[in-house]
DNA sequence: AAGTGGTCTAGACCACTTG
DNA sequence: AAGTGGTCTAGACCACTTT
């Protein structure tokens, strides 16, 4: 395996011991090398990956952070609705239900848990312009949030990304998701305040750290009549 | 601007131009540098960048390619769509219908158009397993594939970018998509064999060329039974 | 054996931010 | 002015493919 990516794993392991303090810089490039004992130019391409996949952040002139799960990354990453007109707007959350329970079986599976352990379920409404947009449905394993509540869930001040981050140490780096169409149930269509039966996305979501752990499950259901889920697959060219 | 961002235009030009052959390797590094009068590490960076966008194609020991519209490639970039049981299949094409018209005003925008100039609309059915699952509505201008005929699309050997590319000229990069859900119309629901009234997906697509010229649009309606359209936003770790 | 891309080095100098 | 990341150089050596 390539030095490179020896040295991005072992950064990657000092982000997760909590050894890079998330509103201070890391140490300069020269310093890394020298610690790592590894040309500058190489250091930098370790950098270089961790910054593409979003884990770090350069600032030139300023340093290297940790990339944090703030407002901005989680609209840029994870939250891609769209009204038609192209305005993309943070949503406000609404929760609506949080209760712990025993694991089904895709829960376990998405969540690569074994046997049926307790995990949190979560029932959260996310609303744009005031209305009612997005009905998730997520599942966290209690093993992984030991002491995770509604209230320190309620009360937190970001995204819930970085609830999981600066409370758990637990880093969300991407996600795989899979969308499909169907029809609103009762309760999707009380939510949502549809009538039942109307279209609606649903995308499950598997939010991983790193190592391709999973961390998260959430089902959403997506009232697209005035929003539209939006991907691109462009170069910045 | 960065020098390494002039010569990956410059090779962007290249390849544009036709002056790569599709099947043979570009010049190596060293030659290619010697040719900019650059390093061959900033040579490297600008096709890295390249590479990374599949503009290029590097096979170690064998050289640097121009990056196909093939099955492979389609499949990864383009056609995200896979079965609940996670198989992934090369869909069959048939073709609905082929004709010119003048644009309307979505198309004319879409396409970045002035006026109301002449284009194709293809209407065209993807299978996968002998059964209908994705219709799409193809609006191409006539102006950027001039000589464009039905029987040269039905013709095609390999994918519809694969054929841009060979005979057109026009390199698709990648694309903007917006998913909502709907129901079926009547011309959706007779097409997909599924009762009108049906959830479907309706994505719709712009297919880009370099400098995010628009190349193609697409609109897909999907029947979501029994697959599901697939994205990821993770790092290869 | 020859030719290709892949990794790594050890520097120089530039652009930007902060004190 | 000092410190940070950003770009570029000129080479060495390694891994892989082809002849």
């Amino acid at each position: 395996m390539a030095l490179y990516h020896k040295v991005k794993r072992e950064l990657i392991a000092d982000i997760q011991s909590g050894k890079f303090l998330l509103d201070k810089p890391l140490p300069n490039e020269s310093d890394l090398a020298a610690r790592f004992g590894i040309s500058i130019g190489t250091l930098r391409r370790a950098v270089d990956e961790l910054v593409s996949e979003h884990v770090l952040l350069r600032q030139q002139g300023r340093g290297t952070f940790v990339g944090q799960l703030d407002q901005e990354r989680f609209m840029y990453q994870f939250f891609k609705l769209e009204s038609e007109d192209g305005i993309r707007e943070f949503p406000h959350s609404e929760l609506i239900d949080f209760d712990t329970a025993r694991a089904n079986s895709e829960e376990s599976a998405s969540l690569g848990l074994r046997g049926n352990p307790k995990v949190f379920r979560i029932k959260n409404l996310l609303l744009l312009q005031g209305k009612p947009v997005v009905f998730d449905r997520i599942t966290l394993s209690c093993a992984l949030f030991p002491s995770l509540n509604q209230e320190q869930f309620v009360q937190r001040s970001g995204t819930i990304y970085d609830l999981f981050q600066r409370e758990f140490g637990v880093t969300v780096v991407g996600a795989d998701e899979r969308t499909r169409a169907i029809l609103a149930d009762e309760e999707a269509a009380s939510v949502l305040q549809i009538p039942i039966g109307s279209p609606v996305l649903r995308v499950t979501r598997i939010a991983r750290t790193f190592n391709q752990q999973p961390a998260e499950l959430r089902i959403s259901i997506i009232n697209s009549q005035a929003h539209e889920l939006v991907s691109n697959t462009n170069p910045k060219s």
